[in-house]
DNA sequence: CAGCATCCTGAATGATACTG
DNA sequence: CAGTATCATTCAGGATGCTG
């Protein structure tokens, strides 16, 4: 009301103000460790244990796949299940969100495949053109 | 080589160390307005000037604006075109490939739709159980 | 084995003021 | 109009050491 746009794009502002839906998951994958997570968890198609888990991501600190996993059980992505065993065993495995999550992640990556390369060319070019100084005087650079 | 996996494993892991191309393009479109101002540039189907974005996004501020654009720029997804006139005048639009990504874009809004309700859900149900504090003795919490 | 607690660094975001 | 510059704040990520 009164921000003097018509209704249409009152609406498209409206579905965009912040709690878009598509941010809310964009924030959940963009996690570093979130995808690797869970894709491990989809190659392995069963319940895995943390240091299973730890090993298999190499590089990845304690602290760093404790946070994620909780995140992603949080997040109804992924289940923990916990056995009162000497020592403790801990099993993680993807839920229905998780697995379904799938092939929203292949599609990322199946662009990713085919476009990231042009991403980082075009980065390349950038910095290249930054580097060599600001244009004198142009149209359009 | 001797980090004790099979071969199949080793090529998963490669795929998968840093430099994996889902998270090049997960790391573009993760920042905070890069997805409003692509949505924008998008709606609005030609160039649009920095202040028209500036109020159409409503509460980003001009240096978030012009961040993202640089960015969105140096990705190859946007093109800026000055032209020098009295006063300045810049126009942002989409460039093919920020064009192309709205595929993708369009793919992670329709998963997001269904699928985002699901881990809102999910998180206040953790939330609530956090709050009640630990359980005492659990199998598969 | 599967973590938690602590401390630290850098990057992302933002508020504010100034400029060609 | 379309920025740049500066400062403040927050937070993700990580290194390290300890524990039920």
């Amino acid at each position: 009301m009164g921000t003097g746009y018509d209704e249409e794009t009152e609406r498209w502002r409206a579905r965009f103000r912040n709690g878009c839906a598509s941010r809310t998951v964009l924030e959940v994958l963009a996690n570093k460790w979130a995808l690797y997570v869970l894709s491990a968890l989809r190659r392995s198609g069963g319940p895995m244990r943390f240091n299973d888990l730890r090993r298999l991501l190499g590089d990845i600190t304690q602290k760093m796949l404790t946070q994620t996993l909780r995140n992603l059980e949080r997040d109804g992505l992924v289940s923990r299940a916990v056995y009162p065993t000497v020592p403790p065993r801990v099993e993680y495995a993807l839920t229905e969100l998780g697995l379904d999550v799938g092939t929203l992640t292949d599609a990322v990556g199946e662009w990713a495949v085919v476009h990231a390369p042009q991403i980082i060319a075009a980065r390349t070019h950038y910095d290249e053109r930054a580097a060599a100084g600001p244009l004198p005087l142009s149209v359009g650079r």
